[in-house]
DNA sequence: ATTTATACCTAATTTTCTTAGGTATATAAA
DNA sequence: TTTATATACCTAAGAAAATTAGGTATAAAT
């Protein structure tokens, strides 16, 4: 696990990405994946993402579809036409960013 | 200019590696080391800046030297033994957390 | 029967930053 | 010569974004 710190600003981001990758996922399934795809070393809280996502809907950044499965309410987002660009712009940005953090910070880029 | 979310959570991490590369510095130099570094892209703004400072020299991670330069004030800090340590913590733990990120946002690192 | 996992949510507090000032000297431009 | 820009420190009020700590409810595992 990460500083609290380090991984603040991100949020949205992960969201997005996420989000474009599978046309929908419900909350608490991106914080599973999120936890599975980094080793345990990213793990969003609830209190920080569902009030999110309930932004970036309002925003008309998503979209959401709520289903009944079993006696459960579950409910999915995905991205819109607008979110797209902003899930693009937002990814493009970051990685910017990554690069000037690592010419910043002299640190040397792992091979892929 | 990034977002102002982006950088959130670096401030502490950047100054502790300037910091740890030259012996001393002050803090308006900081803020103008970071812009010529990043092309502008990353601006320290002093409010920010001056109560972090405060707050890693009452930690005892950094250390304060006062000099008179003409009539001006220019408040040296320098990292304290404790502070290196932190420091070198910080940039691995952000070094980690860019990999993370990499795979998690499925980005290509530049190759240096 | 109780804990763990699933699945949603909110409210109070804390942390961290921005915004917007204030003080003061030195230099460059108008 | 006055005005703007650069240097150089600082703080306080407010906003933004997260954490902490709950609440509700079903399903599955111990």
């Amino acid at each position: 696990m990460y500083s609290s710190e380090l991984v603040k600003g991100t949020l949205k981001t992960i969201i997005l990405k996420l989000l474009s990758e599978s046309d929908k996922m419900y909350g608490y399934e991106i914080t599973q994946k999120v936890k599975d795809l980094t080793g345990g070393k990213i793990q969003l809280t609830e209190g920080a993402l569902y009030p999110t996502l309930h932004a970036m809907e309002a925003q008309g950044i998503l979209t959401t579809d709520v289903v009944n499965v079993g006696n459960r309410i579950r409910k999915y987002y995905s991205v819109t036409q607008t979110g797209k660009k902003v899930a693009t712009e937002k990814v493009n940005e970051f990685s910017d960013f990554i690069d000037t953090m690592i010419f910043l910070l002299d640190l040397k880029p792992k091979m892929g």
